[in-house]
DNA sequence: TGTACATCAGTGAACGCGCGTTCACTGATGTAC
DNA sequence: TGTACATCAGTGAACGCGCGTTCACTGATGTAC
């Protein structure tokens, strides 16, 4: 008895046309990955949104992920930083603390939780995730108390720096609170409270 | 030919004795895995622990999970529920604001997440919560802000209802940094700063 | 009170599913000459 | 500039794993008489 061993070959079942891209079109991809992450990881959190999302959202398959990163952490790590400096270029556009303050604690930024504060949709998470991500959050953190703290007038600067702490806090808190509860009304009003409250830092 | 069938029965390969319990032991058991599950979820979030580790936790094994609920979620409600009233009998101990502020932001509440409160650990995760659940933190979320209200002085009842919002708001919001950054000092410096800030409503 | 039987709390194996990650493969891009 | 060849971005199937949930089973509890 000779054995006869067929070896069956996947013969490209079906593939799609899987071309080798140029730099910049992979920079372009690269971009869209993080963008796409940045959004959906606010919304979602990072264990919530899945690498096969992220990829899909930025119109590509899954397989091609770890051309671009290591692990999802690394992801992860990008992402945050991508919407932190998002958020952070929104809040240096105000020149005192009431007009960030009301912008913060809007009724857009409630709903919009994917283009919103990283801080607030992901700092809950925080003390679950890995060493990487929590220093990206540390650091953006440190400047943003201090950019606040210098929109601040009046009293020393121990104070100030006291009070954006204080400011920063009451905003993180009070977009929390309104998002959390089910009640469209009294989410309207902790918003509303909180603006009068932190407003006039 | 006669076609055999031979029936393999599992012949309880090495089941441990699970006998019936009295319905008093299954009481027991039942506010055992809340309990359980009140610390893992709020130390891991509802995503981060699963039925099993909340079973173990409560000694006993997943399968008999199902004879105590119908599902994780209404488990998830149950244990929210439970860590509420957990909180909210700590919080009326006090009789104004500003013991009540130096507990919730002290550094044992920063370090004992699992124990601690259930709005600032689970607060973030609502929006990606079933009904029940949000509707729990809801109900008792009003709640805690009565009890606050009533421990202010000063000020019209609508005045007090807001500087309640604003002081909860701050609390949950400093607790959540304080959590979220990686560095001890600055997060003992947000505590602080906090304290101060929220502490004299 | 005693007996015969139905109930069901808890066990541990199993199911289907989605996840993060890996892999063989394709063919345009990039490079060496 | 043109050619021959190596590289590698992206594809889609596959892997192992943990999850929520289901299930057959056990035997003490609970109940009907």
């Amino acid at each position: 008895m000779i054995p006869i061993i067929i070896i069956v070959k996947p013969e490209n079942s079906g593939q799609e046309a899987a071309m080798r891209v140029s730099r910049e079109q992979m920079a372009e991809t690269h971009e869209q990955i993080v963008d796409a992450a940045a959004r959906l990881f606010r919304a979602g959190g990072f264990d919530g949104v899945s690498v096969d999302a992220v990829m899909q959202q930025a119109g590509l398959t899954h397989g091609g992920f770890y051309r671009h990163f290591r692990s999802k952490d690394e992801l992860a790590a990008a992402a945050l930083r991508r919407a932190l400096e998002r958020g952070a270029a929104r809040m240096e556009k105000h020149e005192n603390l009431g007009a960030m303050v009301a912008d913060y604690l809007s009724e857009r930024h409630c709903h919009d939780r994917g283009n919103g504060c990283a801080i607030t949709a992901l700092g809950g998470d925080m003390a679950r995730q890995g060493k990487g991500v929590r220093a990206v959050l540390t650091a953006h953190l440190r400047r943003r108390l201090e950019r606040i703290a210098r929109l601040l007038r009046g009293g020393t600067e121990a104070s100030r720096r006291r009070r954006a702490i204080a400011a920063l806090s009451g905003m993180v808190g009070a977009l929390t609170l309104a998002r959390a509860v089910d009640d469209p009304d009294l989410a309207a009003e902790i918003l509303a409270s909180a603006r009068a409250s932190f407003g006039d830092g």
